[in-house]
DNA sequence: TTGCATCCGGTACCTGGGTACAGGATTACC
DNA sequence: GGTAATCCTGTACCCAGGTACCGGATGCAA
């Protein structure tokens, strides 16, 4: 009656149950109330905040950001303009430019191997014709998760 | 003499020597000859192989499809046309594809959510202006790397 | 009150791509 | 032939984001 189950929460919000405990543990959910037995029992919004720590998740923020930012706007409700989430959104926002560009390169490249048709990356690697950048190597700045 | 030691091609290949095991075990590297003591003796194709997979990485495969990739250019070497590098590659340049496309929604979305000015994620999942996404969880496809 | 569904905590395991460390053995150079 | 540098194997650990399994305890309904 107090609240809902973590079946219940866990089938609302489309995630395992092990992920509850999880995100528990990780800080993202706040520990819930217990039943004498000591069943969980979630308040209503928590699925809410289950969904908005997916959306988060989408757009490329990892657990420990979004931990980050509940914490945050939980301490300074609101009004206040908190520069936490446009910050950090914004940051985000150049990261997946960045990852965006990387991946045009790649795509390029990918074309460019169907076009001129290399069939077998070790001989590709002795061939003048090869689009593909083994050259570049000298420096490499990780991309392309 | 014979060849080089793993320190060598790990210096020349800029990657650690760990490494070099590592691919060995996973089947990316052959297993070199060694000195009567035990040591590796590389042949000196062996830093082009490296720089191969580094390339094929930034390309986008996995380790386990490079290893594929080798093994399919070491048994039919070169000229009857293998499907496999031209068919693994257009697979992956549409996987590469679909990833851009979903990082430019998720960009766009974080540059609306900017514009907005959301400063509170669980605020915004209440109200009506946020232009999260909040209802599209019920099928999300995992994107978003 | 019995029986089954659900939940509990703890721990181990998974993927991917490595890296680190321990304790010996070997090589290279003088 | 001594000594330092390198190399050997095996094993454990790292990151993120979970998932799976276990044995035991609870919750709920008939």
């Amino acid at each position: 009656m107090t609240g809902l189950r973590t079946g219940e929460v866990a089938a609302a919000a489309g995630v395992n149950l092990q992920t509850l405990r999880y995100y528990e543990r990780r800080g993202l959910l706040a520990e819930p109330e217990r039943t004498l037995g000591g069943h969980r029992l979630y308040p209503a919004e928590t699925v809410t905040v289950l969904r908005v720590i997916k959306v988060a998740q989408r757009l490329g923020f990892t657990l420990t950001e979004v931990a980050d930012l509940l914490e945050t706007g939980r301490h300074r409700p609101g009004q206040r303009r908190d520069p936490g989430l446009q910050a950090r959104s914004s940051i985000k926002l150049a990261e997946v430019e960045t990852k965006i560009a990387d991946l045009q390169v790649i795509a390029a490249t990918l074309r460019e191997a169907l076009e001129v048709g290399c069939s077998d990356l070790l001989a590709c690697a002795d061939s003048p014709h090869c689009p593909l950048p083994f050259a570049d190597l000298a420096e490499t700045r990780d991309s392309a998760s």
